[in-house]
This record gives structure tokens, sequence and C-alpha cells, in this order.
RNA sequence: AGAUUAGUCCAGGCAAUCGCGUGAAGUUAUCUUUACGAGGAAAGUCCGGGCACCUCAGGAUAAUGACGCUGGGUAACUCCCAGGUACUGUAUUUAUAAUAAAUAUAGUAACGGAAAGUGGCGCAGAAAAUAUACCGCCAGGGCAACCUGGUAAGGGUGAAAAGGUGCGGUAAGAGCGCACCGCACUACCAGUGAUGGUAGUGGCAGGCAAAACCCCGUCAGGUGCAAGACCAAAUAGGUGAUCAUGUGUAAUCCUGCACAUCUAUGAUCACGGGUAGGUUGCUUGAGCCAGCUAGUAAUAUCUGGCCUAGAUGAAUGAUUGCUACGGAAUUUUAAAAUUCUUAUACAAAACCCGGCUUAUUCGACUAAUCUUCCC
RNA sequence: GCACCCAUAGCUCAGUUGGAUAGAGUGUCAGUUUCCGAAGCUGAAGGUCACAAGUUCGAUUCUUGUUGGGUGCG
């Protein structure tokens, strides 16, 4: 059975959190997205999520931006070994450009399949 | 019917799959069921409040800041409604050489005071506010150049030059006199008032700017939910108690013992402050909807009904189907039918309200003006 | 969320009781100097004073509203 949810357990929730993936430093790029991973030694994955200001200015584009990328977590990560991740969007992008994103999110993330 | 301008309204609906937040119930320690889940601007943070804490016994004044026609509304306002005045646009009418006046209508106004005071008005110009006299005009003197006096009509400068037009008057001129217009003052009438009307008096007070300082009047204590309240780990430090160790002091001086007090270190226990973190503040409120009554209106009283987001690395998404309104094309006298297309703009609550400002797709409605067609 | 500040030449900054031509340094370009270059000297170009309204005879300056950039408060 596929676990499809997104619960509280699979977020980082506090600023020590954040900053240990950080200070671990690794990190993949894609041209849309800046993904910072750091095993950990719970059951399942773990996502946060940065978007700056100076990526697009208006709170409900971000706000789309992070859902899209949280859309795209939640379907993936059961099938991943358990690792907190750290996701920075690079580019501003809209709906038309959810499968370039999509494909992106894949190539970026292959290395965390079981 | 179309166009333009101004204002108001709307911001689709139903359903499926996988997911998110909060509440409730049940199972229980992570699942199930169910209900609800973002705007007209949630935005900008530009004003006004509620609420909370701080200062003060309580209040007032000063300083500083904001506001400024009148009346009303409101919890309050720099907001709203109604009215006045001024200005601008349009139309009509009247008179005319230009143009002016009246009426209607639409819009705009930081619309108290410049005879309370201080300062400013570059260049040009004689002179920029105490008035003054370059050219000119007139009178007198002088052969003449020019000098003395009168004058402010005309010329010239400037954004702006000390009432305007006409007639009289005069040496030339001048409100010097008169008529009309403007202005100021007084009286009466109308109005709650701003103000308006009528009559009389005055020959004219006197430039612009207060979005220069300022004066007058009114209002405002400060800080903002990261306010504030409660619980409270680790580390460090504080206070108290007990125990242990050590040192010093006093009782005339020295030594020893005992006791007292002080101080230091360590251990244990307790206490309070307080950081991380958590809980609360948090959503029933100047609330929304409908109706009656009062009022020109803003709005208010009363009656009935309703409960409608509370996140905190921050909840509404992804994929898809049907369809309303709309747009385009075709058929058609029209109604209507078919097909295609769009199904979206601006934009995301962060303590809560009232406004203002700005952004905004497709449309709908109302009012005014203009154009065309028909009766 | 709340409270504030700034915007002038390619760059760093002056310039405010409102006055017409908006300056300085540096950089750029041209000339000069030198055998050549650097430094020096001389000259020139370069500005929507962030944008839009208003007040005023006149606005970089005063007022209001936008846009962009930045700061502080846990």
């Amino acid at each position: 059975m596929q676990n499809y949810k997104f619960a509280r357990t699979h977020r980082l929730l506090k600023a020590d959190e954040f900053s240990s993936v950080f200070l671990f430093r690794k990190v993949r790029h894609g041209t849309y997205l800046k993904i910072y991973f750091k095993p950990n030694e719970l059951n399942n994955s773990r996502l946060g999520q940065v978007v700056s200001k100076k990526v697009h200015k208006r709170a409900n584009k971000r706000n789309y931006m992070k859902r899209v990328i949280r859309e795209l977590f939640r379907l993936n990560q059961a099938n991943w070994k358990s690792y907190d991740i750290v996701i920075r969007p690079q580019k501003y992008f809209v709906q038309e450009d959810f499968s370039l994103i999509q494909d992106e999110f894949a190539r970026l993330t292959k290395i965390f399949l079981k």
C-alpha cells in the first residue's frame, strides 16, 4: 500500500533542524530548484521549504510554488530512504511550467530512491 | 440602438480521486466518521478607534504634532451625508464690437487669519509695498542744453504695478465729481448656521504667497498582540537552610582548647527571577441578514433570524468531468438551434473593527451628455 | 506582523528659508607631455534630479499618492 500522507511528522519545524541540514552541505542544483539534504534516523523523510521574496514579490505566488513542491514531495517520498530535505526554489514558475518542474524534481531526487 | 463619462453591483455552480488545517464524536495512541475552512480589496500601513501594558494620587498647562466654510451622522476620524461660497466644463436665454450676465446641470476645492508680527517676491523695471517717477503730458524760467513745479491718462518691464467702463471736469490730470459694476462698513429682513436679499453710507480701505515662519480655534500622554498573562528544561549566577573543609577576628598580650560571629570553597535540598520552548490572548463582534418606523440623506431605534477561518517554516492544492452567464462563427425573418472558445483578473487572513488610497478579467444595472434611425 | 529611512552623471556623494545654467571627486573620450607608457596638465561629453498629480508666476527643494531599494524590533 502506498502512503501519500503529509502529516506534521513529515515537516521540518524548528530553526535548528533547518540549519543542521544547511550545515551538512550536500546540495543538488536544477534550473528551478536547489535541494539541500541530510540522512536522518526516522522512519520517514521530512521536508522544509525556503522561498525568498526575491523569487517573487507576491505572497500568493510564493504560496502556490510551495504547494506544488509539497505535492511532488508527498507523492514521491514513500519510495525514498529517510532524509531531511530543504528545497529552495531559484526561479519563479507558473502553472504552465508544471511538467518541467515535475521532470526536474524526479531527476534531482533519483539518488533518494530505495 | 451605439459611443463617452461618472457611480453601484458581481467575483460562477455541481461532482470525482489523492491530500491539508481546525472543531466535535468514536476508537484509542493513530486511525475512522462528520461539520466548517481566505477578500472586495485580505494589499499599501495612510488615518481613526477598541483592547493591552507603561508613566502619574488625580488632573491641567507648556512643548510638539495634526486638523480648519456651516449643520448633521458616528465609538471616533483627515471619513460619510446635506447645505453654502468660489472656480472650471457643458447647454439654454438675454444683451454685445470683443464678451458679460442669468438659469439649469456635471465636476473640483489643504474654502480660518496677510489692517497681530517677522521675513520673501531672482532677472527685468523708475518703483515689488515705506510707495515712487525713466519716457511722456502740462505750467513757469532759460538763446539753448536744461532747470523748477504739477500729474499718474498714455508708453515700457514683469507672473503680478494701488479699483474697472463711460461721461463730466482740468493748464495737464486725478474718485476730483456723477452713472453702472466691483469693494468695505452700517441697519433691517430670511435662515439653527455658513450665508443670502434689500436699503443706506464711504470715494476705496488696498498686491501675491500661510503647501514661508507664524497667530487664532479644536483635538491628541506613550508604546503596539513581537502588547500582555500563565507554565517552565539545560547552563550560569542570586537568596536561604544543613553538612564538611579551611582561614581570619574579638574578649589586655602570647600559646592551647572550647564556644560565638564573619568570610571562602565544595556537596545536598529548597526558593524566587528568567532564556529556549509551550499554553493563552484568538475570535460573539461598534457582527451579519431581513423587515417596520423616523429622517432629504448619511444613519438610528425596534422586531425576527443566523453563528460564518483561526494557521504559526504558516492550512484552500494537483488532476479531471458536466454545466450557468458571457464572447465568436454558422443556419435563420425573428425566436431559437449547432459548433468552437473562455471558465479567468487583481490578489492570500496573521488581535479585531470603521474609513481612505491603490490594483483589477468577463459582464450587469443606474444617471447625464452626444450621434443615428423609427413613430 | 509592527516601526522607520533612502532614491541626484557609469560609480561615490554635495546641493533645501523655492529663482531658472543642478555641482565635486572618480571613471569615459579627445588633446598635450614622452622614444613609448604611467603620472601630470588642458578641454569635452555624460542628468526625464525614481514616477504621477497638486500648491506656486516659477518645484531637485513644499504637499499628496505610487514604484523600487534598505534598516530595526523575536
